[in-house]
DNA sequence: AGTATTTGACCTCG
DNA sequence: CGAGGTCAAATACT
């Protein structure tokens, strides 16, 4: 947390592929030391609008609800 | 046929 | 050097 990331935030959600926006999905990578893989999203109508928002969703419980943070980089046009 | 999705490899940054 | 991040090609579905 160093903090200077203003184009960056962090929020928990149940629905990660329900928050607004279409993201499309171009990577998935097992991060070291996190019990669950990271999901690379990006918006879909990047080229349509140049909206250069992206999305990390980490999977962190898989309880009953089950719970994801999603970190949100840049917003949307 | 077109687009979205998937996995792997490659590249970059710390 | 390692981990993380991104892009590319192939496949599947619509």
């Amino acid at each position: 947390m160093k903090g200077k990331d203003k184009h960056t935030w962090i929020k928990h959600t149940l629905t990660p592929y329900f928050d607004g926006h279409l993201w499309r999905k171009y990577g998935q990578k097992v991060i070291k030391d996190a019990p669950h893989p990271r999901l690379y999203f990006r918006c879909s109508y990047r080229e349509d609008r140049h909206c250069q928002a992206s999305k990390l969703v980490q999977q962190v419980t898989h309880d009953d609800p089950p719970l994801y943070e999603v970190t949100y980089m840049y917003e949307h046009t």
